[in-house]
DNA sequence: AATAAAATAGGTGTTTTCCTCGTTTTTGAT
DNA sequence: ATCAAAAACGAGGAAAACACCTATTTTATT
């Protein structure tokens, strides 16, 4: 390997940040830079030395990983990202891919997995865990190539539906969500139906532990 | 340094540990064994070779780093607990100290502020950032030296409230947590109640939020 | 054995949440 | 301009959650 792969790594965490900087290192990556954030990684970005590759944390402040890859896409096309969070989450597995993320591995994998997913995007493009492949793949589009949002919560939300999400993960009553959000009592528990039927849950608590899970509000 | 100070790693994020793991020997420790969790680490630890400082990570399965701290207080008294977590969270700082921690850092901190931490507490046998010392040591004991728990929710909380708060953080209804918990509805009531008193909250949803921001129940 | 404190439990009423049926208004496409 | 779909809104009622008050049982302490 005469050209080390180039490695840019963001995450919120720094002693985690510094300590996968190190691991990425001891793999014989070169660690171009570390983010803060989408909004450091956009500071540090330098046209004329790109990273091949970006570990991307999903859940953080200023402009998380969604956004970032997003933006990447837009930006720096030939960047790839390796979404890198804590824990399974079908749901932003989904819309990393959809996003443009070339990868995605849980933070609890043992570093010579780790390993293999980097290389396997640098030479293929791509690489799709047992998780990715068995479970989710397919389910991101249909046979006729249409998207199929079965299994894609976030794709069914719309705007007004995430903001009621937000407000109702919290002490409001729905008399006062509705106040807030200049609408009646009868719309917000249409909103709510609407939550209840199309992510099968059955009461407030429900709602509040789907947002929390699937990072529409972050509690900590 | 003849002899580099011995240091063992509990985390159930393999590849963060890993990571740690790297870190930490390049600040010149021997990092005696990771373990994935507190049971885990019974099965790791040698009283012939004891490590100088646990790293432990409060969240885990199995067991986690309040009771993992507890036991070591009670069964290898000279193994010395620096708390490692996320977020900062007042009262798991509360219980982790009172559970035997020697000191407490969030894991958004730079390498250096780790190397000094685990330095402290190898020399003085403690270390208690500003975080700590500042707003929180004053906390943990009143001046005439009984137990302050103005500011201690934990201290506060017996475990069948615990035990209830993990069973209301679900879809269950308060008469299905009785039947489940063998009580009768009256008496969930009652814990709701106190819990409302002594957290000051107002509703259900306030219960679930706090149980997810403590630690008690995990979402992921 | 007496007593205090804590845990458990009941009664009753209000508010909030959840549900089922609708109607009106807004929006978008033709 | 018209039609269809989506969004907003409404009445009314059952179930759950919340509030306030009291009573019994258990536990701990002296």
């Amino acid at each position: 390997m005469n050209q080390p792969i180039k490695v840019a790594l963001v995450d919120d965490h720094v002693l985690l940040r510094k300590g996968l900087a190190d691991l990425v290192r001891g793999l014989d990556y070169e660690v171009l830079f570390e983010a803060d954030n989408g909004m450091d990684l956009v500071a540090k970005l330098d046209k004329d030395n790109q990273p091949d590759i970006i570990l991307m944390d999903i859940n953080m402040p200023n402009r998380d990983g969604f956004e970032s890859t997003l933006w990447l896409k837009e930006n720096y096309p030939l960047v790839r990202v390796l979404a890198l969070t804590m824990y399974e989450d079908e749901d932003s597995v989904i819309r990393m891919i959809r996003n443009g993320a070339r990868g995605y591995v849980v933070k609890d994998i043992e570093p010579q997995h780790l390993k293999y997913a980097i290389d396997a995007i640098y030479s293929k493009g791509f690489y799709y865990s047992d998780l990715v492949t068995g479970k989710l793949v397919h389910s991101l589009w249909d046979k006729d190539g249409s998207e199929k949002s079965e299994y894609n919560v976030f794709s069914k939300l719309n705007d007004r539906e995430i903001h009621f999400l937000k407000l109702a993960t919290s002490e409001m009553t729905y008399k006062e969500i509705a106040s807030e959000m200049n609408l009646s009592v009868r719309t917000i528990d249409g909103y709510r139906d609407a939550l209840f039927d199309k992510l099968n849950i059955k009461s407030r608590v429900g709602l509040v532990l789907f947002a929390i899970r699937h990072g529409i509000v972050r509690v900590n």
